[in-house]
DNA sequence: CTCATTTCTTAACTTAAGTGAACGGGTTAT
DNA sequence: ATAACCCGTTCACTTAAGTTAAGAAATGAG
């Protein structure tokens, strides 16, 4: 299992043994059982979340509907932006399936980051890179339609169509689950 | 103008006269007519533009059609994703008004930030706050209609609606200038 | 100033998404 | 076993966006 998170690290910055032990001390692996919300709506905390096997996705409640923004699956990093902000939180971050996660807090990574200014470095790359994948994935949904979007999703991540419930995937391609349940069936009549 | 670009900076850390004098060595400021193209598809390029004075916006053309996807105005940065990962640009950007810009390259902030790793701190602040707005962003526009899009930049960039073109704002809001010009009409009626 | 181009609007028609309701399959709880 | 619930699908209907085309208004170049 660290193994997983290491590996992540390395494509920024290279660790000494040292390093290592310095981070497993930090005792951050958690197992989290299916439908646990992670963070409620209104809460105030400082966590981050990285995602060694399983899959979590944030979602809203706006006027008393779900709805499901992102997907965050093996080797995503996710820090809600009301971290960033310290604000309370706006939405929710749940579990879709078992996870072992790797939970940090904003103290721990200040820490860390004065300790070993090499941290500094990747989390500034790392964000970086986040943001300019944010950036497409944003000019993408603008530039297409939901069925461009579904068949864009089925091509990048083929995974999330089957492991995650269709009314999420709806509001993650930005539509209801009855257009979604219609454009299903349309693009199968087209193929025949 | 200097102001400007110190005023932005102060928003992360605070600065010597030393290292003001060192930033004003690099010559940055640059004057752009409204118009001017400032990248092209296909092209690789490094720099990063902050603008102190006036418009810029990014699009594609798919199809054969301009599709603004962002607009960058008074104290807004922009790193093209091509230049963070080292890609050919898959977008232009392009001047929407005259403009007073500031032009960095990646050479030079990679010199910068070792010789003052002060900066290497507000890249990493900097591009965090940047992720955290653009999934704010993301997410409101995959939970609201083009009509509470339109109405919620209104709100939040009503000085766009002013200063853009229509038809430029219409992509922006993931429709095409007809539904821009119909929605704006389908309001003023329901004021009344 | 004038011509050409671009931008915005309007209209008629087509297509697809939103809405409300109903149904069946599956799971869970009692 | 059965009732309650959740989920995905389907249907009929409404609403809004896409498309094509035409014309008016504004802009820019010569």
């Amino acid at each position: 299992m660290k193994n997983i998170l290491f590996d992540f690290i390395s494509k920024y910055i290279s660790l000494t043994e040292d390093e290592k032990n310095a981070l497993i001390s930090l005792d951050l692996f958690r197992t989290v059982k299916k439908g646990t919300v992670l963070l409620k709506e209104g809460q105030h905390s400082n966590e981050s979340y990285f995602v060694l096997k399983g899959c979590i996705r944030t979602y809203y409640i706006i006027d008393g509907e779900e709805k499901t923004t992102a997907f965050y699956t093996e080797m995503d990093a996710l820090t809600p932006h009301s971290v960033i902000n310290k604000t309370p939180s706006d939405f929710f971050i749940s579990c879709v399936e078992d996870c072992i996660l790797s939970v940090s807090n904003s103290d721990m990574e200040a820490e860390v980051n004065s300790k070993f200014p090499k941290f500094e470095l990747m989390c500034r790359k790392l964000s970086e890179e986040l943001l300019a994948k944010e950036r497409i994935d944003f000019d993408e949904f603008k530039t297409s339609s939901p069925e461009e979007r579904y068949l864009n999703l089925l091509q990048k991540r083929p995974d999330l169509v089957q492991r995650v419930p269709q009314h999420q995937l709806a509001s993650y391609l930005g539509i209801k689950p009855q257009s979604l349940s219609r454009l299903r069936a349309r693009l199968l009549e087209k193929k025949s």
